[in-house]
Parts: structure tokens; C-alpha cells; sequence
DNA sequence: TAAATATGCGCAATCGTTTGTTCTATGTTA
DNA sequence: TAACATAGAACAAACGATTGCGCATATTTA
């Protein structure tokens, strides 16, 4: 047998194979689609189809297939920086689900600004997606809702919108902070210092008030000056902790809301001449492969990125199956704490 | 004005704005497509259709453009991981290029399979995307072959192959490893192990071959028994570097020949309870932004990966503007080695 | 005033599939 | 033998957009 693939010489339409055997269009279709029985074709003839479509190299245009039935086995993915390994090992789990079941992804990347994302939510809709997995920039949410009561299957991931009768599934960021804060608590500090990401972004949000919970539960009073930032980005991460180490009495602590932003803390933290956890303990959301060969192994608040991309392709695609009939279940999955040495107890409470 | 953006109740076509103002739906088509001049549209028509196209909320169906233009304006992009920083970088680029000028990319992860790499290939030809940019599993070209032959412009990144007649993006990884290898000898090393990647890639076949060239240039043989590894993830570094760390003498220096080959190795080096660069001295390929805060900053050699992204976008849009005549174009961008602290500078030269 | 040219737009085919309906043999039953 | 099933497959109409061609009017020209 020749493995020899042959060259498509221009392109092999369900016509062609009818003509070759001398049926018509129809019946190749139905015996393509695995639906001989159905439509009694007979047992030779179906034997027949096969093998001329399998001698050609037909493969079924997807367009004019997703015209006719309206389902296009694909999927659009709105991620807010594709190149965050946070957001990529998410992606890459959904891509990894969608293709077993033989659906695609169009991957948009909105570089976490709202236009953009609008705009990508145009785009794919007009590509007919089936459904749309999407991580929002965040504070908005007018044309979520707009597209979500259209009737198009979506399914929102790591930022949520509690008014947005949509399924969701994200981490538990205000167990994550709350357990990440009681954790320096225990270890004595007391000043703690928060560079938070994107304000009024659902993630922002809730680890805030995890934050503040643990303040509250210590009977702690929260300084509000220690709560900077506004971006999840390292260059955030860089100017919220020169802010915050300049400060007098300095925080002793740093509480970073990403991975990125505990990196640009780190060079601030180094530029000043200070050492983790010595001088300034720190703990970052997101565990990332090199967290623990970090100058100071990271402790870290992990989430669970590749569950994450599993469930919401599950959640979309049962959306999908069941008609578009949109499931509004909201799914968290919990944070945990990963301890390394990036925190130091104190001596003496203060207090 | 209400902003309110209306609910497209089931779904606008030419022919229902046609219907709408008593027009031919091939009008409408020419008025949105900005053929009306060409196609001599009255003005106050052309005003109308465009006023309800808006009101209406009409967009274009490309399924129906699609199939009828033979024109997509969508590329498949093919990647071994896209968790993988390196490539998620290099997609990220390519997605953002592309956007600009109203394309999308369908994503599909390989995992580093060839069998999977070919069912993408699959899979994106029937999805009737204008093109492909694709990053090689590496050792086999057949089926890269097939389709080039099959006219689908294709532009290869990060790996290539020498005997494929097609327009590739790659590092020129040859004289990175060189660099690096020869730094290594400056600082006076004269036994360094080489943690490789996949075998028989071109990335892994043009590094060694500057490990060996540098060699060659400074006249030290080179120790085969110190070329060890067989994959670029974590999990290689690892055993690489314990294997390398057994031998006695014991290598005074490690080249990785990726992001995750030093994260694995790093592993090992720790657990022997050994430190860079005082016990061993280390550099790895691909810089990434946390590599200045590793334990101790990483020396690196440095792959643009925006600029591959976009060389490759433009290079695959110009074949297809091109009415999909390919280009064998070859591009090679220079990796830079950034100096940090992971390499020891040796007192004496053994010799 | 007839012919020529311009202006403005519609008709209908087409892209490749899918699918409800119809058609024709051939066999079966009463 | 008339009536009727049944098997096996073809017909044709979609899906929504694009586009070559052609058909009316209106305007200009000779």
C-alpha cells in the first residue's frame, strides 16, 4: 500500500465523488455522515462511497457544512493576554478538550482593553461560533449581557459579573486572599501591603475583600494607603511596591494580586537594597513553574488553570448540545496556598 | 441617542435588510462591501441601505462570504504548547497582527505529537483557512510536504526544515549556541554539558552544531557522553541535569536548551545541594521575564519572539495577498545572549 | 427624432452541504 | 392480477453572500 498522500489537486467536493460513481450528492452526503441506515442505502453502494471519498482525499468544506446546519464546531476564546502563562495554560486546556471532540478554537487576545473585546465578540459572531468562552477585561459588562441574551452559549472565566445571568467559573479569590493574609497574620506581620490588579474587576474585588476579612477577623483595622495599584502587569507590580516600600513605617509585608505583579515587585524590592523575606516577606497570586527557583521560592495562592479550562469548555459545550439553552450554573473552584519561603515570621507581634 | 444595542432577534441578512427597504439584495451586498460606486449605487440608496444595514444590526454571515469567495480571512496556527511562554509570546504576536487587519487564527495545540500535528492540519484545511502558520513538531516533513505541494500557503516558525521548500521564521540558534558556549569558554569552562531538546529538529540540530563549533574554534574536543536529553519540557531538565551531575568530574557547567530544560535542571542542581553558578555555572535558551529573578539571575540566550510573530503574519499575508503564490522566503533572527550571574568565571584554564 | 450612451439596479447562478420529499423499480400480498 | 409495500436513490430547496450579465429608464448626441 502507497502511504502516499496524494496531492489535492484542486478540491474534492461531495459533486465529485457522485460523479465519479455515478450517484447522486445527496446519498454521498448521507453515507459520509454515517447516516446509510437511516436512509437505506445500500450496503455496496455506502462500501463504494467510502472508498472513492477515502481514494480522493475528501474532506467536507466546513463552511458550506456550517451554512447548512447552522453548527460550526468552533468556538471563540477571549483571553486578555494570551502570552500571561496564566491565561495560555487555561487556553491550552480548552483547545485540548475542544479537539477531542472535534471542535476548534479562534483564539482572540483583547489585550485587556474593552473595545477590543467588543470588537472580538463581533468578530466571532460573525465567524458562527457555536459559543464563546470568554475572559473579560472586566469592568464592563453591557455587551455581555447584550451577546448572553441573544441566546449565544457563553461561559465566563477567571472575572465574573454578579448580575450577568451566565455560567461562570473562576477561583475562589476571596478565600485565596483570605487564607494568603490570615497566613502573614499568623506569621506576626500586621502591616501588609496590597497591590491589587485591575480595579472593580470581579477578581480584584473579591480578594479585596478577602483581604479585608482577614483584617476584620484579627480585629486588624485595614490602612487603605497600603492598597495600590490598578493593572495586573509587572510595570504595576514595579510602581506599587517603590510605593509602598517608600512608605514609613515600611509594610513588611506584600501581597501581590499576579504573577506578574509579584515580578516587577521583585526588581522594585531588589532596586531598593532589601531582601525576601528578611527585609519584606511577599506572597503572589498565581503558581507559576518557576516559583519555586526564585531568588526566594514564592509562596504562592494557586489556582487551578487547567480545571478551569476543562469545566468551561464542559459547561459551554453542554450549552451547545442542549440547544443553546444557556445554563446560568456559576462554578468556583478553590485556591490554595502554596508555601515556600517567601514569608518569615516575626518576632513580636506589634500590637 | 440610546446606545442601547438591540437584540438581534434571530439573525439580519442582506436579504432582510433588501426586503426591509424594497431593494435586490445584491444592491445591499455592493452598497456594504463599498462597491458602490463601481457598481454605479445611487447615493441616497447607498445612504439608506447603510442606515438599516445599522439599525438593523446587520453582520456579514463569513460562512456565506466564505464559501462564496473562497476567502476566509482566517489562519490556522499550529503549536506544540501553547502554555509554553516562548510560543504563547510568539502567538500572541501573530493574533495581534492579524487583528488589525480584520483576520483570526484558529488554534490548535499539537502537544508536541506529530499525529496530532496532522490531524490540525486536517482540521484547519476543512475549516478552509487562507493559510497556515505552523511550528513544527519536528522530525518528519511528509506530511508538511503534502501540503505545501497543495498550494495552502504555509509559513513555518521556530523550526524548519532545510529540504522544505517553504518560507520559514526561525532564531538563528546555530550562533546563540555558539555565543553562549563560547562565553562559557571565555569564563575559562572546558567541560560543559548540553541538555538538549527533541533530537532531530532543526532548533536542536542547529544548537549542537554551535556546541560544536565553539569547541571546534577554541580546539577542546567535545565529550559526547555530556550531550544528553531528548525533549525541551521540565521534566528532561531534570533528569538531564542529574544524569550531567553525576559524572565525575563532574561538568562545571550546564547548557539548557530551553525555558523549562533549566527550570527541570535547576531542580536537580538543588537537590544535589549544589548552587549556581559557585558549584556549577548555567545558561539557558529563551529569556523570560522572570529570568532575572531567579535564584540566581539567569545568564540567557534571548529569542525575539514578538518579532517572529509578526515576520511570520506578514510573511504568510503577503503569500496570500499574493493570490497564494508561496514564497520559500527565509528569515533567521539573531539571538542575543544577556549576561546575568549564573556563570562562575573559573581561576585557572584546566590545560 | 433616432441612435447612442449613461445611470441605476435586479436576475439568477454559484459556492458545497444537508435534508424533506418524491420517484422508480421490484417484490409481496390478497 | 390489482393493490400495495419496500428498498434504494434522485430531486430540489435551502443556507447567506457575491457577482457576471442584462434590463430598463433617462440623458445626451448626431
Amino acid at each position: 500500500m502507497k502511504g502516499k498522500s496524494l496531492v489535492q489537486n484542486k478540491h474534492i467536493t461531495l459533486d465529485n465523488i457522485a460523479d465519479q460513481i455515478g450517484v447522486s450528492s445527496s446519498t454521498v452526503s448521507r453515507v459520509l455522515t454515517g447516516q446509510s441506515k437511516k436512509y437505506r442505502i445500500s450496503d455496496r453502494t455506502t462500501e463504494i462511497v467510502q472508498q472513492t471519498a477515502r481514494k480522493l482525499g475528501y474532506v467536507p468544506d466546513q463552511l458550506a457544512r456550517g451554512l447548512r446546519t447552522k453548527r460550526t464546531n468552533t468556538m471563540g476564546l477571549i483571553i486578555p493576554d494570551i502570552s500571561n502563562p496564566f491565561f495560555s495554560s487555561i487556553a491550552r486546556n480548552i483547545e485540548i478538550q475542544a479537539r477531542k471532540v472535534g471542535n476548534s478554537i479562534i483564539l482572540a487576545d483583547s489585550q485587556e482593553d474593552t473595545q477590543l473585546e467588543i470588537e472580538s465578540i463581533r468578530l466571532l459572531q460573525s465567524r458562527k461560533v457555536d459559543g464563546l468562552i470568554i475572559c473579560p477585561v472586566g469592568e464592563d459588562s453591557k455587551h455581555l449581557k447584550s451577546i448572553v441574551d441573544s441566546g449565544l452559549p457563553v461561559v465566563i472565566i477567571d472575572r465574573y459579573f454578579p448580575d450577568l445571568n451566565c455560567a461562570y467559573v473562576v477561583s475562589d479569590n476571596y478565600q485565596g486572599a483570605m487564607e494568603a493574609v490570615t497566613y502573614f497574620f499568623d506569621m506576626n506581620h500586621r502591616s501588609i501591603g496590597y497591590i491589587q490588579g485591575r480595579v472593580n474587576t470581579s477578581v480584584n474585588n473579591e480578594r479585596i475583600r478577602g483581604y479585608r476579612a482577614a483584617h476584620e477577623e484579627k480585629g486588624i483595622p485595614v490602612d487603605e494607603s497600603l492598597i495600590v495599584g490598578d493593572s495586573f502587569g509587572k510595570r504595576n507590580g514595579y510602581i506599587g511596591a517603590k510605593i509602598l516600600l517608600a512608605k514609613t513605617p515600611r509594610p513588611t509585608a506584600i501581597f501581590a494580586a499576579s504573577n506578574l505583579i509579584s515580578l516587577g515587585a521583585m526588581t522594585a524590592i531588589q532596586e531598593e537594597g532589601l531582601k525576601i523575606p528578611d527585609d519584606i516577606s511577599i506572597i503572589s497570586f498565581d503558581e507559576q513553574p518557576y516559583s519555586e527557583h526564585l531568588a526566594t521560592p514564592m509562596t504562592t495562592v494557586a489556582q487551578q488553570t487547567s480545571e478551569t479550562g476543562e469545566i468551561a469548555f464542559k459547561l459551554l459545550q453542554s450549552q451547545i448540545l442542549h440547544d443553546g439553552k444557556q445554563t446560568t450554573e456559576g462554578i468556583v473552584l478553590p485556591a490554595e496556598l502554596v508555601f515556600r519561603k517567601s514569608v518569615k515570621k516575626l518576632k513580636q507581634a506589634t500590637l
